[in-house]
DNA sequence: AAATTAACATACGAGTTTGTTTGTATAATT
DNA sequence: AATTATACAAACAAACTCGTATGTTAATTT
């Protein structure tokens, strides 16, 4: 029975949904499209209709998410001008983290990509991620770079060293909290750890 | 037709050896029986023989290198009385780096756990991990307690802020090197970010 | 109103992969 | 020396799962 366009826009969301779901709990790999299909009230038929195969349900699936991660970040890093640039990384960082601890959609997902294989037909997904990854870099680094330029900054730091350790402690805070069942409060965790880590930024400065 | 023990056990030796190149190359789930059996140079009946399925496999494959991992950290950290705690902790740290970056195996198998789909039946192995992870957090802990304790790191730090940054630190510094192609040095980035946070970490002490 | 096409459901075929079973040569045992 | 257990190879059967092909109904188009 042919539905109507808004209709079938919702069995698509439906379908994206409940791969959210399965993938979450099964794992990309282990997760059946049947049962994608039956999470989502519909048969394999509608699947295949609205995604070419399993590879691409998922690589949209990610594409729903990425786009606001990405932006968040940049947009309000990139053109600071503001007499306290490391707050404004730290205040961004830290409201990365509220938006985590809420969006259960975000936390889903995010999971999904830390625990699924991308050595097969997934590969795509982990290059995007990591065009993803050298963006933010990018933005981090030339942030930190204008702090120390106008003395925001502890002079004993180095642009790519602050770049690394913000990264590498979200990337760790979050693996932890999202791999081994969120057993502590994200963004008051998270937040704890941000802030001696830029007071450490600071040190000397201001 | 039969073969000595010994030989028995070089085969069995080779197929987790050949388990390892496969599940690295391929992902565990995307891994075949009969890849690895190959690779091993044997049948799979080889592999039913010594393992009793593919999961078993893998569990025996991650056993091979997890109780090594988690000596290194405990021993040198958990009864150190020296005038030099933080020090201490640092170079244990830096060690690892050194270790990881040379054992290739080492980077192979955590490779591979970073990228398997613990849903299925793969759910022990990140329980294992949880285990190891809890273990190391408790002994950072108390060093940490105990260079607080004897005035030789900042006040301002907590044990439990710094057992976190230094273990999120390690996790997204390891994750992003074998993530992404180990596309820098891994020790020398990686001791800049140690110099770093543990100069921060003894600050206004010492 | 007829024709077309979108949005699915259903049925089918075909390839994989898995676990098991059977066969067998040889090492170990008695 | 005969027997038995071991360490596999090879063959087998069964289950999944995927992708496609075909059928069906209703919305659109003309």
């Amino acid at each position: 029975m042919r539905r109507t366009k808004a209709e079938a826009e919702e069995t698509r969301q439906n379908i994206l949904s409940a791969a959210e779901q399965i993938f979450f709990e099964k794992g990309v790999s282990n997760a059946t499209m049947e049962e994608v299909a039956t999470a989502a009230g519909v048969t394999r038929g509608a699947i295949y209709w609205h995604f070419a195969n399993k590879t691409d349900l998922f690589l949209e699936l990610y594409n729903t998410v990425k786009i606001p991660q990405e932006d968040m970040v940049a947009r309000d890093i990139e053109t600071d001008q503001s007499e306290d640039i490391l707050g404004d990384i730290e205040r961004v960082a830290s409201e990365w983290l509220d938006v985590m601890r809420i969006d259960e959609q975000r936390q889903r997902v995010f999971a999904i990509l830390l625990r699924c294989d991308y050595a097969g037909d997934l590969a795509p997904v982990l290059e995007r991620q990591q065009e993803v990854h050298d963006y933010h870099t990018k933005i981090l680094n030339t942030a930190f770079e204008r702090a120390l330029n106008r003395g925001q900054m502890d002079a004993r730091w180095t642009p790519q060293a602050a770049t690394n350790l913000l990264r590498w402690t979200m990337q760790g805070l979050c693996s932890e909290w999202l791999l081994f069942g969120r057993r502590f409060d994200l963004p008051v965790e998270g937040k704890k750890g941000l802030r001696q880590l830029f007071s450490s930024f600071r040190s000397a400065a201001g």
